[in-house]
DNA sequence: GTTAGTGCAAACCTTTTGCAGCTCT
DNA sequence: AGAGCTGCAAAAGGTTTGCACTAAC
C-alpha cells in the first residue's frame, strides 16, 4: 500500500492529513518494512525537529486500528518494541534469524490453508493473522555452532545483551 | 510436560529446586495454559505470601531459555504482557477472539508443511515458532454485529478498556 | 469556528537489575 | 562452605494519557 493510497483511505474517514502525519506516512511507505516506533520516530525527527514521539504512536496506532499497517513482534528480538508494516494483499510469515536478526518472508501455500481450515473448523472470522518463525539461518548456522562450543570451553558463557539499543 | 519431569530436566542441569520453584512449576503444570506472570504471581502468593513478582519473572525466563515453556503473546489481547504454557510435542496454532479472549488451539498439517518448506527453502533451523490468529469466534460474530451497528448509531463509540487488569 | 490533532510532562504497565542476605546441596 | 537463589528497592524499556495550545477543514 502506497502512501498515496493510505492518505486517500484517510481522508475517506475523515482523518486529518496534518503535516505530521504526511512525513511518517511517507517514511513509513518508502523505508523498508519493519520499523518499530523509535525508528521511525527518529527518521521523522530529521524532517520535522519538533514531531513528538507520541505522534509516532499515536499515528501508529491510528494505522493499525485502520488496517494500514500491520503490528509484529518479531520473536522481540531486540527487545519486547513493536515493527510495523504496511498491509499487503499476501498473508505472509516472518522468518527471523536469532543471531544476525535478518527477516525473511515466506509466502506460500500452507498459510492460505491453514487460513481455510481454522474458518472451517471453528467457525471463525479471522481479522488477523502472524506466523513468527525465529532460527538461524543458513549463513550464521556454521557461526553459531562454533560460539556454543567456545562458550562451553569457558567457565562462564559471556553475557548477551538483550534490551539495549545501539 | 508435567512438573516431575519439569523437576528432573532443571535437576539435570544442576538447577536447584527451591521451595518457590516448587510452588511455581507445580502452579504452571496444573494451571491451564495461557498464564502470564501475573497472574502466577497473584496465584504463588496465596500459596507464599513472601514469594516476590521478581522470581516470577527469573523462573519463567529460566524456564523458557530451558525450553520448557513456550512464551506467546495472543494477539495482545488484554495488554502487552507474554503469556505461557508448558511446551508440547506438537507445534499449535492460537486462535484467539478479540472479544471474549477465548483462546483456541489448531493442530494439523498445515503447520508442519510450513515448518518444512521454510527450512528447506531457506535452509532455516528453526528454534522457535509461533502462529496467532485473531479475529471473532462463532459466538461473538453475531454480537459483534449488533454492537458495532449501535455503535455506529451513537455519536461517540463507548471506549473499550485495554490494559487494566480487574 | 469547530473539532481533531499536537506537544509536553507525567503516568503507566511490564520487565529487568543491583545488591545484601538467605538457602539449597 | 560456597555457589546459587531470593527479596527488596529501584530502574529500565516501551507505550499511553491529561491537558492546554495549535492547525486542518
Amino acid at each position: 500500500m502506497s502512501a498515496d493510497s493510505m492518505q486517500g483511505s484517510l481522508k475517506q474517514r475523515g482523518i486529518r492529513l496534518t503535516r505530521q502525519r504526511q512525513i511518517l506516512l511517507d517514511l513509513i511507505d518508502k523505508s523498508g518494512k519493519h520499523l518499530d516506533a523509535e525508528s521511525l520516530f527518529l527518521m521523522a525527527q530529521e524532517k520535522d525537529p519538533k514531531l513528538n514521539r507520541v505522534t509516532v504512536y499515536r499515528t501508529l496506532k491510528m494505522l493499525k486500528q485502520g488496517g494500514l499497517v500491520d503490528e509484529l513482534d518479531l520473536m522481540h528480538y531486540g527487545g519486547d518494541q513493536h515493527y510495523y508494516e504496511t498491509r499487503m494483499k499476501q498473508e505472509h510469515a516472518h522468518v527471523i534469524c536469532l543471531r544476525c536478526g535478518k527477516v525473511e518472508e515466506f509466502f506460500g501455500d500452507p498459510l492460505q490453508k491453514l487460513r481455510r481450515q481454522i474458518e472451517s473448523h471453528f467457525g471463525f472470522q479471522i481479522v488477523l493473522a502472524r506466523t513468527e518463525i525465529g532460527g538461524y539461518c543458513s549463513h550464521c548456522q556454521t557461526l553459531r555452532a562454533r560460539e556454543v562450543s567456545e562458550a562451553a570451553a569457558l567457565t562462564e558463557a559471556h553475557p548477551v545483551t538483550k534490551r539495549k539499543k545501539a
